[in-house]
DNA sequence: GTGTTTTGAACAATCGTTTGTTTAAAAGGA
DNA sequence: TCCTTTTAAACAAACGATTGTTCAAAACAC
């Protein structure tokens, strides 16, 4: 065993040029016979490639990159990392990544306009290859996309996504979910239906509220606009809008909520109140978030393909770069709708 | 207007020669000027700032990379990101990266050893500044972060870690936490308190254990080997280890999960067999995943600071590429235990 | 054996920055 | 006014790869 360090801590990296000197070649030789180019003949290539073996040469990407000018990295934006949907989301799209041997640089924006924007500089400055964005609660003005678009940079929206730009747009139908799942709660004799709803500027919850309201006109119930509460969905809001209902003296039969968090909360408070689910008030959710399943009774709610929607994306960028994707176009995923013990009352 | 247009989709960017040529200058004086070092003239700095600004220059990272060898990227290696844990520590990792503008790379191994490598060997390509990982299941060998070592990358370890190498690690104090729930459920009166285990091989399980056996010790419980059982931690194992259990006619009456998930498969099975919780059966998990606060009984476990522990990863990172860091040592956050209702039954 | 084609490898430019060195001009001192 | 010091900007050489071009030798045909 001679020394078997290398370079140790710090020590400079093994180069291409390095490889050249000692096989008394040059650099672009070993360029070509590392990456199977033509032009080099087989015994050099051999003798080059188990030097570079031996001296266990890591390519420098970043050279690379610069020269090719592409650095073979995507860029994904997403309001948080932590939540289920959204980790799911990059989950997939770190597996198809990987299979294309890309690299996946991700951001957080914690929902604010002013992250998102420094992350859209940062990424293009980093010249990632593509950017996968899901856009933040704030965001209302696009110039900082815009300049992506601009440099020809592959921009795909995903879930939260700008109804403005002619940009490739992949979500799943949220109208179509909230619609089944309300459709599936009248049929379970739920009549006075709450609706929770988030922000009316962000297509997936303008988007369930419209499911919601054709489901019930599609039924002939009338819709009660004080059944329609806007709040900003944790847990906390929805036991707090329960209780100011209540409050009023409205008494609703059940709720459907944009967001499963807050329907936990309705369904916890309601649960003290001494209704019983789904016999008393049913409740259903958005999301598919891990506990809804474990919590008793379990929650119906729809399933948003998070890990499928991440490895479209991410299919639908590599199509991009290679060139055939065709124009940018709105794709929607199919919703599962999980109906669960929350609403399944035997109907009297 | 004039055409806003700069370079339009896939045209070439501007670069700081252009800002050069564009002011009689050279790249150097508009390199200096642009990231303010001396040696540039304050009204020649400024003409250049705003010429910048006004073509909207994005300074390409990957050449100052090239030029600096540093790429201000850091690499974070897990074994899946949509675990409540895992995702907790990215997100702790993102946002003090984020002050100090690093990019994060995200690679997930799903505990795979071949991928783990692989990764290693793209982030070594990439030439990143650092690397955060936590070890896979699989992980038994660690010629891949030797060789990390090697290159002078700084790499840190994280909840997961290895014990044969000199290398910085930081974790919460898993024997701690496990003890002291285990001494709780103790004072709570439970006698025959199962233990599922994890492979003895990751720290993490061992300390588990260890602190559940000290906790009975302690209190002169005699350990019985019967119930300690090593499954897969999941869901499933869960049922399927209580009901291989109770099969053989052992009735334990509680039990200490290393995980979560293994802990909600058996506290549904027992409900199912008829035994009230925590009354007849006492049951503890570890993670503080965030189903266990909404379930029904909610459910005892140990808070893993996720966020903090990423934070504290990255700052580590921070101080040691500044140098001072002091040499490489094994960092122990303390866990926080959470009595909840699976196991606060009232001592008769 | 001469002339042409093919092949293998060397040569050189480039990607966009950063940074050390040189040079010219401006500022200061006597 | 002349000389020294400071300052501003130009010059030039990297960083490590990729790739188009040139060149010499080997392979081939006749």
């Amino acid at each position: 065993m001679e020394g078997k360090k290398r370079h140790g801590p710090g020590g400079r990296r093994v180069t291409i040029k390095d490889l050249a000197e000692r096989l008394h070649t040059t650099p672009s030789t070993v360029s070509r016979a590392l990456r199977n180019k033509s032009g080099v003949g087989e015994k050099m290539r051999q003798r080059i490639k188990e030097l570079a073996a031996e001296m266990d040469y890591q390519p420098n990407a970043v050279a690379a990159g610069l020269r090719k000018g592409k650095s073979h990295t995507i860029g994904v934006i997403v309001p948080r990392v932590n939540r289920d949907f959204f980790s799911g989301v990059i989950a997939g799209i770190e597996e198809v990544a990987y299979e294309s041997r890309y690299s996946v640089i991700i951001c957080q924006t914690h929902d604010r306009l002013e992250k998102e924007k420094q992350y859209v500089d940062t990424l293009l400055s980093t010249r990632v290859d593509g950017i996968l964005v899901s856009l933040g609660l704030e965001t209302d003005s696009y110039e900082h996309f815009e300049k992506v678009i601009m440099s020809g940079t592959p921009l795909i929206f995903f879930d939260r996504v700008p109804n403005e730009m002619d940009v490739s747009r992949i979500l799943i139908d949220d109208y179509q979910g909230s619609f089944r799942v309300v459709r599936h709660m009248i049929e379970k004799g739920y009549r006075r239906i709450v609706h929770f709803a988030g922000p009316d500027y962000l297509n997936v919850y303008r988007d369930r509220k419209r499911g919601y309201l054709d489901a019930l006109k599609k039924s002939n119930i009338p819709v009660d606009e004080s059944l329609i509460i806007c709040n900003n969905l944790t847990i906390e809001a929805g036991k707090q809008s329960m209780d100011a209902l209540l409050k009023k003296g409205i008494v609703p039969d059940a709720l459907f909520s944009a967001s499963d968090y807050s329907a936990l909360g309705a369904l916890l408070y309601m649960q003290e109140k001494g209704y019983r689910i789904p016999q008393d008030f049913g409740v259903a959710g958005f999301s598919n978030e891990k506990f809804t399943s474990y919590i008793k009774p379990s929650l119906t709610t729809v399933d948003q393909q998070s890990n499928e929607m991440g490895k479209y994306c991410m299919n639908l960028f590599l199509r991009e770069v290679r060139g055939d994707a065709g124009p940018p176009g709105k794709v929607m995923l199919n919703p599962e709708v999980l109906l669960r013990e929350s609403t399944s009352r035997d109907i009297s």
